[in-house]
RNA sequence: GCCCCCAUCGUCCAGCGGCCUAGGACUCCGCCCUUUCAAGGCGGCAACGGGGAUUCGAAUUCCCCUGGGGGCACCA
């Protein structure tokens, strides 16, 4: 049987790091076994689901390349993939489920299970409840109206014992005295998440279930769910969840959970791909940059980690700096140019292009993340308005400052081939006229061109930057220094 | 409180009874390269939570403890 696997977001909320780990392992592991990976939201809780969060959640899922072969937007034999719209589903099958004797009307007040819990946690017994609070049927009309309606439960098999083998925990075993007779349809007869989400997979003819360590114990429910059901349950991979640095969940608290923060921040997709990829799995050997081609054919289900990942923003950002260097000149320059146009404020001409792209190389090497390129790239556009103070007293405001400046337009006025090399020699020349050490001598000249210590390789920037452009800036900074 | 899951450097992984004086990667610290900043090269710090048991031999198997995580909704 082909394999088919499922994410199914929540709309609730922007698509969050551990929900892209997920979607990216079902990923992996449909593309691995020539399977196919469903989308599908999973909206049945109305009040909080938006249009914006699942347009979020289908914007970065399709920007980390998480492409779905059926599902959202997609389509597919099974309908629109929205919960939403399978309401009238949902209650088929409660029915059916209470017809069988598999399900209940239930009447309980809140108060009364509230009661029961809280005797189960004073006698140390299971909280779970067992159905024996049902009122007569002839007690029922009454009940029903103090409650506003009755819920439909699954009636849980007791004694009895559900085991499954996990695909990442082995064996798993939950006794039923542990396990609620759960509510499946609410009083306002709407299908509560355990109802949906297995119709779901069982309609959809889903293989494996790969999702949070946080529905382990949920997992009894849906495979008695799907039995009652007369389907065959599906396998489950239970992934260990995401943690912060402090080894709590990791929530906002810690920083960014949304996958918009990452874009926004300048990662690369295959950059965040290939960090999920690792965090809680190892494609084999002692690997850490692995391409998706890679991870697909590695990942076969196998050594999936079975304790809780931490996500470490500054191992992302490394690996995010490897991807940059990775890519070809001209890529990167493409990339990066809506930063810098971004940061200008404007479109840049195609002269400007040209330059940008004259010394992107350079800037490439050094640049972690896309939201680095506009600090490097800045003074090529803009001569520096102001300069970075640090900078203007240690190296601009001493004895050499001047030295270097004054030297340096001398230098270049006798550059005649305006190239890299040219401005090289002519410059060096200029340090042993003048005996200044590189430091000394190139560092005023930096700041006079960029505003900062920091910057770009200098002769390169120079030749980009024109005859023109570079002794204006000097002349400008020498005027300040008078 | 009850149930479940987990346990190797600070972090992510490797290790599946002898190849382990425990390997790789990030971070951190040196050194080299160097006009700044990076990148790169070289080197270093750093772990099998504790206790039993099995075995000729345990990071690897079993048990207990401890610690961490998750669940116990008419939320998903």
């Amino acid at each position: 049987m082909s394999v088919r696997v499922r994410i199914a977001p929540s709309p609730t909320g922007y698509l969050h790091v551990g929900t892209a780990r997920t979607a990216l392992f079902n990923y992996l592991f449909a593309r691995h076994n020539d399977g196919t990976f469903i989308l599908r939201s999973d909206d049945t809780d109305q009040a909080r689901s938006t249009d914006e969060f699942k347009q979020d959640i289908l914007d970065h899922m399709r920007w980390l390349g998480l492409e779905w072969d059926e599902g959202i937007e997609v389509g597919g034999p099974h309908g629109s993939y929205r919960q939403s719209d399978r309401y009238d589903r949902y209650r088929e099958v409660a029915m059916q489920l209470v017809e069988s004797g598999d399900a209940y009307f239930s009447f309980v007040t809140s108060e009364q299970l509230d009661d029961f819990k809280k005797k189960a946690r004073e006698a140390g017994t299971s909280p779970a409840y067992d159905g024996s609070l049902e009122p007569a049927r002839s007690e029922v009309p009454r009940a029903m109206l103090d409650n506003g309606g009755p819920v439909i439960r699954f009636k849980v098999p007791r004694p009895g014992t559900t085991r499954f083998t996990d695909m990442v925990r082995g064996e798993v075993e939950f006794d039923h005295a542990q396990v609620d007779d759960f509510v499946i349809m609410r009083s306002d007869n709407t299908p509560t998440y355990h109802l949906a989400s297995t119709v779901d997979d069982v309609d959809y003819g889903i293989t494996h279930v790969i999702r949070g360590e946080d529905i382990l114990s949920s997992t009894p429910k849906h495979i008695l769910l799907a039995k009652a059901m007369g389907a065959e349950p599906a396998e489950y991979a239970h992934l260990s969840l995401l943690m912060g640095p402090d080894g709590k969940k990791l929530s906002k608290r810690h920083g960014d959970t949304a996958m918009s923060a990452y874009r926004d921040a300048g990662h690369l997709p295959e950059a965040l791909v290939n960090y999920l990829g690792l965090l809680g799995w190892s494609p084999g050997e002692d690997e850490t940059v692995v391409d998706l081609a890679t991870m697909i054919a590695r990942f076969d289900g196998t050594g999936i980690s079975k304790n809780p990942a931490i996500f470490d923003a500054t191992k992302l950002e490394w690996m995010n700096g490897v991807y940059i260097r990775e890519m070809d000149a001209a890529e990167f320059a493409e990339t990066s140019r809506p930063w810098v146009e971004a940061d200008l404020g404007r479109s840049l001409t195609d002269d400007e292009r040209s330059t940008l792209e004259a010394l992107m190389p350079l800037i490439q090497e050094r640049t972690k993340l896309l939201s680095e390129v506009p600090d490097q790239a800045r003074f090529l556009f803009e001569a520096p308005t102001e300069y970075d103070d640090k900078a203007w007293s240690k190296v601009m405001a001493t004895d050499e400052g001047p030295v270097a400046l004054d030297g340096a337009v001398e230098a270049l006025n006798g550059v005649d081939d305006w190239s890299t090399e040219a401005i090289d020699a002519a410059l060096r020349g200029m340090l042993e006229e003048h005996e200044l050490s590189a430091r000394k001598g190139f560092q005023p000249i930096r700041v006079a061109l960029t505003g900062t210590t920091v910057s770009p390789p200098l002769f390169e920037s120079i030749e980009v930057l024109g005859r023109d452009e570079t002794l204006s800036r000097i002349a400008v900074a020498r005027a300040r220094l008078a």
